[in-house]
DNA sequence: ATACAAGTTA
DNA sequence: TAACTTGTAT
């Protein structure tokens, strides 16, 4: 970890240099080191600390939504509600937010760059969603109910204090408790609201959507509106939403009353997936955000470790021995603090820990050990030089596992530890048979990775000036405009939105490039590019076609620097 | 059994009670019972046999025009063809049947459940799928090689003689020997065809099609055209059938003619799920039959059993160890000789049993034990009151199982990268970093490939039709929206229809997103995608557009000359 | 090739 | 609750 936090902050880097550090950052650092960048992030000023990294990506969102938001004043959403489950009442504000959101798009093309205030007050996570504690000014906690039975045998969840952890199984119905200190008063309170937001807990998977598997979605239809959505909240009035943009999905619901006497207020959740479902989760352990807003200002936020699995029972037991072992480890003195609580003891019931006002299990924070989001993962510092072999590795899985693997190409995978680029530049390998359409693609690609250092200005020119056919986008901007007409596909919008919108404006960038040649690419080329448009793009993808000496499989690299 | 054949037998009953009693049958039923009422069924006069030709694909293309034609009576095939990867030359037939598709798709439609000779004459399997072997008047059988490497660790198939099953690893590419004593004349020849199909091993299971699993249908796009087949066959003749009434996937290839001294052609298959995909198979054995049929004529069948999964070699073992016991148990005598055999020492090499012409090995039949679909299940012939909770927990399966490995998406193909082929064409790699490139080049490479498939006039055509700025976008898919407006989701048809939904939004992105040129992406997936309707129609045109791959066939050869 | 992980079955 | 199955990780 002291190794990272070194080259972190090395200054005057190339753009894809920078990249890679920040990735390279985030695999590296610990849970409480990326605290602590956060915590200064959130508390910097705007505009430029991008360099900065624990998410570039972030903080360029951010930026982006607040200045959307400033442009509309309230707006401080850029989710587009995927469906309304509340029978009713939609607030004004969740209105206006689904009649603009063809201008929050525009913004955040526009405004990719700027400065603004601070990202914690937009309320949408940008790429990589914050995963802070931040109990704010109401002490802004969730906690679990006690567990029921002592000693239940096959107990559909149970919350481990020792790793401040929940462990559930898929679809069952757990009560949350939200608590706040000081209750919002009657007036302001209507205009509170609470979002959920489902991330991968590990850094390299922190900018990756947390969605329900195909699978699932597919398998498993119940006519929810909201099919891909992970996390399900059973209050009436819960809003999904699917960010168009990065296409994350959260959940929102209207900040609820306690009940007299209480200080918390109960809310059902259901997870529907496993954390290990193939093409979902893929065995990713996963965090959920939640975050108390109010129009766009996040006053408070927790993070919650949870596990949806099969036998919640038996897998905290076996988390909480492997912790053990781990902690014995590193320190000596807390080994039998471990063995103690984690093994088997508290199992079924709520634990110690309990937090004294209300009988509820508190999520950590509250816990004199168990740090919210602890590094599980003792080799996260390892060296670079891991990092190549791992590049091959990866290639070799695509021949013939099952595809779901680890994840090799999204992710780069298995953070623990080892080392580990960053999650872009997962490198893929494509055969192509016959020489021309290789040099083709080849083109393309080189064009793509050049598009990367293209100033966005000059992409935005190109764009403005080229003709109808080349009209570029981003699926999210297609999503506008659907939105703004009818909002009723939100969902799907957003849900595609996944990986494409780039895709897609790269191509059409590639496109153009391509045009020259025969069928085949002469479609595609039109597809694309859309004649010659706009200069510095061009130019730049032409100027690299490289043809390629030709050796067959070697794997050429083309790379760019 | 027993009991079972009594309830089967009762008269007077509805459609719903008749099909359920049907299945019911299926069930109880013992493979040689349903052997002798396929014989029957086989022997059946046959209607017609009119063609003869080399491409099988005509074949089926030109007998749905006569079921058109006769409306219906010797309607012999109710399968539509996904899609036909012959390249090039389109015979006049084909064309007519083009333009008759929905007559087609009425016909079967509402031929359905109409009375007909006998299943055996259709070329089509019925609901129910014979798993019978019939030798016939070829001998027909299927083989396979001699597994290479004395002793690999990993490796990638291995044949069990003693089980009578073939263990091999999704997606490899094992090349099956198709056997016939007798090989038919070269006039006749043209007009026979191999027919594959999976079915479940169990009974109960009889009626349901083997489908890939959503989970790998979604994030194994690899651009193939009929994405929801488990069983695909590198022969570039092969067509990819889906029954309109059963929805059943099945796949044909023009009948090879053998090598110069030998009596087998050998085609390479490979399997694109696990026996255990969660949302597919979910753990159900399966049997693959293959039928030499011509005309509307099953000459011979051959019921193969087959296990794809991540470890062959351990699960070959394992299998044989259970299946060592149990025979111990039943039969006392031949305990040893299972030791003997199927434990370890064959498990690499193929091993006795082989049979003498041929240096291949064939499967079971030959052998002395090792009955073709043996049932492996205690309880599949157990009483009762054990079926049913059978079927209760096979219910189960479907709805929430876990299964795949996730991750890669797309990549996974790329099998094995050792080899690679080149036949006229040299193989070349190209490494991406990110994902959303590789996908876009992958979606690029496909179109050029399937460009290639693609009559030189409707490439003119479509140019001509094409603006300017050349929106079109990939040629394949350009062509179908070209030949009908409507016609463009025939595959699509069969092959979505169990999981529509993800295709669509993944389709949608891409189409909304970049309408103008998304072309690649948005074709596929519109032929994938597009809803059921007019399907017969559909389903012919885009015959033509298949991707194809990147096999490395180079390591085995492709039986067809 | 071995060991682990985790859903499923008994 | 224990054991098994089976894909995945090392
Ligand atoms: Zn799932
Ligand atoms: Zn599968």
């Amino acid at each position: 970890m002291s190794q990272t936090s070194n080259s972190s902050l090395e200054p005057g880097l190339s753009q894809e240099t920078f990249n890679d550090l920040f990735n390279t950052i985030g695999q590296y650092i610990n849970p409480q080191d990326l605290q602590g960048i956060q915590t200064d992030y959130q508390m910097a000023s705007p505009s430029l600390h991008m360099v900065d990294e624990n998410m570039h990506e972030n903080l360029e969102l951010k930026l982006e939504c607040v200045n959307v938001q400033r442009h509309e004043q309230g707006e401080f959403s850029s989710y587009i509600p995927d469906q309304n489950f509340s029978q009713g009442s939609y607030k004004p504000e969740e209105i206006a937010v689904k009649q603009h959101p063809i201008v929050c798009k525009q913004e955040h093309l526009s405004n990719g760059l700027k400065s603004s205030p601070s990202p914690e007050q937009s309320s949408p996570q940008p790429l990589i969603v914050s995963n802070t504690d931040f109990p704010g000014r109401y002490c802004f906690d969730i906690g679990y109910e006690e567990e029921k039975v002592p000693v239940t045998k096959s107990v559909h969840w149970t919350y481990s204090p020792y790793l401040d952890k929940l462990f559930l199984k898929m679809r069952v119905i757990v009560p949350f408790r939200i608590k706040l200190q000081g209750y919002p008063s009657p007036q302001t309170a209507s205009a509170h609201f609470i979002r959920a937001v489902v991330i991968y807990r590990q850094p390299e998977y922190y900018r990756e959507n947390v969605e329900r598997c195909p699978n699932h979605i597919t398998k498993h239809k119940d006519g929810h509106h909201a099919p891909k959505h992970l996390l399900r909240c059973e209050n009436p009035q819960t809003t999904y939403v699917t960010c168009p943009v990065t296409g994350r999905h959260c959940l929102t619901i209207p900040l609820g009353e306690p009940q007299a006497g209480s200080d918390f207020v109960t809310e059902m959740f259901q997870f529907m997936c496993f954390n290990s479902c193939p093409g979902g989760l893929n065995r990713r352990p996963i965090l959920v955000i939640f975050t108390l807003e109010c129009g766009n200002q996040v006053l408070g936020r927790k993070a919650l470790n949870i596990r949806v699995c099969a036998c919640p029972g038996r897998d905290r037991t076996s988390e909480e021995k492997t912790e053990s072992k781990k902690r014995s480890n590193n320190n000596n003195c807390l080994v039998s603090q471990v063995e103690a609580q984690g093994s088997q003891p508290e199992r079924t019931s709520t634990p110690n820990t309990t937090p004294p006002s209300t009988p509820q299990v508190s999520s950590s924070s509250s816990g004199p050990h168990t740090p919210p989001p602890p590094a599980e993962e003792p080799s996260a510092s390892t060296s670079d030089g891991k990092q190549m072999p791992r590049l091959i590795k990866k290639r070799s899985y695509p021949f013939m596992s099952s595809g779901f693997e680890v994840r090799q190409l999204n992710v780069d995978r298995i953070p623990f530890n080892k080392k580990q680029k960053t999650q872009d530049e997962e490198v893929f390998t494509i055969q192509v048979k016959g020489r021309e359409k290789y040099e083709l693609l080849l083109k393309i690609k080189e064009s793509l990775d050049l598009m990367d250092l293209v100033p966005q200005a000059q992409i935005d020119k190109y764009r403005q000036s080229c003709p109808p056919c080349g009209r570029l986008k981003n699926s999210q901007n297609m999503q506008h405009s659907e939105n703004g007409e009818s909002q009723n596909s939100n969902d799907s919008q957003a849900d595609e939105v996944d990986g494409p919108s780039q895709s897609f404006s790269q191509l059409s960038r590639s496109d153009s490039g391509s045009s020259y040649h025969s069928p085949t690419s002469s479609q595609q080329s039109t597809g694309s590019g859309g004649g010659g448009g706009g200069a510095g793009i061009n130019a730049v993808r032409f100027t690299l076609r490289r043809t390629l000496s030709l050796e067959k499989k070697g794997h050429f690299h083309v790379g760019i620097p």
